[in-house]
RNA sequence: AGAGACGGCUAAACGAUCGCUGAUGACGCAGAGUCAUCGGAGGAAAGUCCGGGCUCCGUAGGACAAAGUGCCAGGUAACGCCUGGGAAGUGUGAACUUACGGCAAGUGCCACAGAAAAUAAACCGCCGAGUAUUCGGUAAGGGUGAAAAGGUGUGGUAAGAGCACACCGCAAUCGCUGGUAACAGCAUUGGCAAGGUCAACCCCACUUGGAGCAAGACCAAAUAGAGAUCGAAAGACAUGGUCCGUGUCCGAUCUGGGUAGGUCGCAAAUAGUACGCCGAGUCGUGCUCGAGAUGAAUGAUCGUUCUUGGACAGAACCCGGCUUAUCGGCCGUCUCUUCCU
RNA sequence: GCCCCGGUGGCACAGUUGGAUAGCGCGGCCGCCUCCUAAGCGGCAGGUCGAAGGUUCGAGUCCUUCUCGGGGCG
């Protein structure tokens, strides 16, 4: 039997449908944005996107973090730290960067928890 | 027992849940998607230092230039790599290291010091003649320097000197013997040939067309054939630096306008491993494994165990090497020292 | 991914074919000048020549391997 079509239906997946992949999105997200938030050392910008769902694009620049290992790694935390947290930037369009070096481990989970907390006030206020 | 040399292997393991990615199958008109099964980073994936495959370029022909390599032999698709051998050097030794062709082709350079740094020469010395300073002989000794026309001993001499002799070293013979060769040994001859530097220019031998998967091929959308200047049988252009040769003929330059992506290339081949041949390697037989993304996949959480928190580190066309990084653990062969029997 | 440049006092740069103690400008410090400051004048300090190894009597320079920084190719 066939599914529905949208892709937030599944609650813990993180498909192609739900990633930046062009150029150009990115470039409207980061012109024209919503909402900016900087928690050291992570930087997340996002904008209302008219979907059910979040989309999410990172940028992690080998000039911040040097070496591949690190940077796979980073990449990786960020899309399970927003895979576990998604439902939390529905209809929104999420870039994050990372503009400083830091070790992935604890200290970017704790910049991520901060990120967290202050995108829901920020959400919470601008909903009502 | 301690210290060490060489070679090889390994690179935490298992389970559960939630995820990512490719292939196959099923559902689905198709697409999107869902489910199931299977696969999913390394010894260096790294640096990009070499070599090849592959692709395109106007032929890829010749000459010059430029670059690289450099003991000998073998291996290889090829190499600047590997294996074996020679020579030289280091280490008590196992072993290790070596850009190790040619300055008796040419040119250049060798600061300072020193008499003199390359046609050789003679500062202090030594000796003889002469007598207030010169002439001649000499290269033993001193001094300078990184480097100064073999070393030691004996004879010899005015003093000395390969001047003579012995031994060592050196050179020559295209000598003899061994070796495919580099080279080694022996014999004979020569008093000995009057520096170093070629990672200085260079000479000799050999090698190299250029670019690189952002190569390149296909599909498709959009834009639209604009304006100006210059040159025309000499010139311009062509993917290599120059020339010759070759090809094209309206070409070149500038300004302006427009630009959206997708598919293929893209993974099984020159692979690894066991046995046979001294070795690299080749061949034969058998076995093993099989990543393929494109804002870019291996992760998260929990539990158990260990060496108690696992080093260096992440494929992007592929392969063979080199170099560099690396916590440890294990295995094999061998060397030295000390002790015991 | 591929290709190409560069690293010399605090800053921006020289350093020719290897040769003596690596220079110049700005900046810093001290002194002179001035009532004081600036300008000017005189003097001084400050360098692992990005790192290691090699060739050489001798390396900023030549060779090799790394490291850091920058640029180009869609």
């Amino acid at each position: 039997m066939a599914q529905p079509k949208n892709p937030a239906r599944n609650s813990g997946g993180l498909t192609r449908a739900q990633r930046l992949t062009k150029r150009a999105e990115f470039d409207s997200i980061l012109q024209d944005a919503d909402i900016q938030l900087t928690r050291y050392p992570v930087r997340l910008v996002a904008k209302a996107n008219n979907l059910e769902f979040a989309r999410l694009g990172m940028t992690v620049a080998k000039k911040n973090v040097r070496m591949a290992v690190d940077r796979n790694r980073v990449k990786r935390l960020l899309r399970e730290w927003f895979r576990a947290n998604k439902e939390h930037f529905r209809s929104y369009d999420v870039v994050l960067s990372v503009r400083e070096y830091v070790r992935p481990g604890d200290p970017l989970k704790a910049a991520l928890e901060k990120v967290l907390q202050a995108w829901d006030q920020r959400v919470d206020t601008s909903d009502t």
